[in-house]
DNA sequence: CGTTGCCGTTAAATCGTTTAACATGAACAA
DNA sequence: TTGTTCATGTTAAACGATTTAACGGCAACG
């Protein structure tokens, strides 16, 4: 019946199959089981050269693409990494994410992405999303408020979980990210050094890992040189722009303001300068600021930002790294790869000037 | 013979079956086809109330989760989106790409992530690999140099096709971006407006479809105003806040400096402004300069950046908005949504000064 | 009581790969 | 001659879902 529209064939069947050259297709046409260009394409000793070459010509002349997701359905392995991170505006989080991307599409892995957006819900949501597609492994960076619960949902699918920046202390996954305690510390005594005794911090906040230990580096740092800890000082709030300007304000408007503060990260520095300017202060004269994270943008900054550098693309990298010996052995004993950090004294800090600055 | 060894079984089964829950699975346990259980789950109506319940119960208790890929290969539809882009550290890219993720996601696709750094044959090795997992359509923000059959490679396998941002002419696939000849000449004439008669150009360059179209608002904005274009006036580079630094101090050497800019892209302008400090200028009274895309950053400047605003959020949204539409009617005629930007003054323009600032 | 029609469910085919297990024929040794 | 290898290929069964024709059961109806 159908067999009476001959003239339809070529007109419905043509942008349909287009493409559409599959291992059977080629089969057929070479005469050859699929099994045998299966084996072929993929370089296997079991073909002999020439049909090899053969069946490598005739797919590439016909436009053949692999269906990775027929392969994976074979193979239980997608060559897919699920990327969940909790935003990708903040630039070192791009920074981060373009490592990763790099790193894993290097090792031959795609990258499947979920933004929880720092809801927990919409976390939820995403990363079971994600994980209908059978990722080899999933790299996340949790938002806040985040349980073991959560991930460990992923890891019940028995697939790879890494932590990278943020982690989930006591989960017993895999993690990448800096040292924060140290990192911290170690603008604090170069500020220290420096002859600053009133030091702020312009804060992140207690729900994530990196909040609670850039917070215990300030307290670290202020301990190691002897000065107390003043719960004053310390502003909280999420680590962006707008966020550190107004913190750097409210440092300002204290009745005893600080001469000089560190930060939760770069971005909240950058907004504490840009205060300082409108308040009509200058930078490494009048106040000294110390960044975290020393992202790209650090460095071009006038007066150059004095940062703590924490190495955000080479971990990134260890993360994906990580994840693919997870891959590879499910069964190794956890890794955690903690950088240390270092810091890069530019030109937002300097010592403190004398209380009175103007003795006349 | 392996029956007799049934202490193996539970060892040796258990991880292996964790979270590898079927449909084939919960049919064996509810009793039912694997049909009725893939129909229930989809809420079909040919299956009755009571059965659905129970079916939908019981794969939420043993944690069914459902395997796209396997879905994909028999429906021909993998309820995925290639994003291809060329740089995802851009924080303009990065605005773009979390609004697509967000769009695409809020429809049920999900964000493969493939990134070109720029390079072409990057770009075709790795659309060529996001191929191979059947995205329903794909979302480019080509490479500069990129041609037509960069693109037509990926269309001739059925899939659509959706520039956002950049476009190559003439390529003849949907496209979303802002309309950069009239954005970048409502910079120019405000600062026509301002008595500005020198207006140099920080620009991109002409391997991108933003570049050249950028340059073509400059030239339309100074020809509107009836001033005459001098070519010494224009830079050209990638969009990047050390380029946009180095180009404004080209600009000030000049033996007759502009007393105005407009720029590419913010970032060339917050470069500038680097600059403009470093050189002891003070932006909005000496020199001025309008950003262009006013991306987050823009206003949490100071002072904040007068910027050309392009929409990059709502633009990203329909791109994801034209990939469905072409998923659902890949025979829907072509579109274009060129957004209109809009001028935001803020800080960084002024009349200019006069001639001789210090008559004395 | 036989027929019809509807409803809920099922069997089986299918998507494109991979991979054990097996087939074929030539080369070689005994 | 009769086996044994070895090199190349093939067969056929997965993998986990979706789809559709067909089926059985049951109520209603004449």
């Amino acid at each position: 019946m159908d067999d009476n529209i001959p003239a339809q064939a070529p007109a419905g069947q043509l942008p349909a199959s287009i493409g559409k050259v599959t291992l059977q297709g080629l089969a057929r046409e070479l005469g050859l089981s699929t099994a045998t260009i299966s084996l072929a394409l993929r370089d296997s000793p079991m073909v002999a050269e020439a049909t090899r070459l053969k069946v490598q010509e005739v797919a590439r002349a016909r436009g053949y693409v692999a269906n990775r997701g027929a392969a994976a359905l074979r193979t239980a392995r997608t060559n897919i990494v699920a990327l969940g991170l909790h935003d990708i505006v903040n630039p070192s989080f791009t920074e981060l994410l373009a490592a990763v991307e790099d790193a894993l599409t290097a090792a031959g892995k795609t990258v499947l992405l979920g933004v929880s957006q720092e809801d927990v819900a919409r976390q939820t949501r995403t990363l079971g999303t994600l994980a209908e597609y059978r990722p080899d492994a999933f790299l996340v960076s949790p938002a806040a408020y985040s349980t073991v619960a959560d991930l460990k949902a992923l890891a019940s699918t028995g697939i790879a979980v890494v932590q990278v920046t943020r982690e989930i202390e006591g989960s017993g996954f895999d993690f990448a990210g800096s040292d924060d305690v140290t990192g911290v510390a170690l603008g604090v005594a170069h500020l220290v050094e420096l002859g600053h005794t009133r030091i702020g911090m312009l804060g992140g906040f207690g729900a994530i890992s990196t909040g609670r230990k850039r917070l215990a580096g300030y307290k670290a740092g202020l301990a190691a040189a002897g000065l107390t800890f003043d719960p004053t000082l310390v502003m909280e709030g999420p680590g962006l722009r707008e966020e550190g300007r107004r913190q750097l304000a409210r440092l300002l408007a204290l009745e005893e303001p600080p001469t000089a503060a560190v930060s939760f990260n770069d971005l909240s520095a950058f907004g504490a300068l840009m205060e300082l300017q409108a308040a009509g202060l200058t930078v490494g004269r009048d106040f000294s600021l110390v960044g975290y994270d020393d992202i790209g943008e650090a460095k071009v900054w006038h007066p150059g930002l004095t940062s703590v550098h924490t190495f955000i693309p080479e971990y990134g990298r260890a993360a994906a790294d990580l994840a693919l010996k997870r891959i590879a052995d499910p069964s190794r004993p956890v890794e955690r790869v903690e950088m240390a950090p270092e810091l890069v004294v530019r030109a937002t800090t300097a010592p403190p000037v004398p209380v009175k600055r103007r003795p006349l």
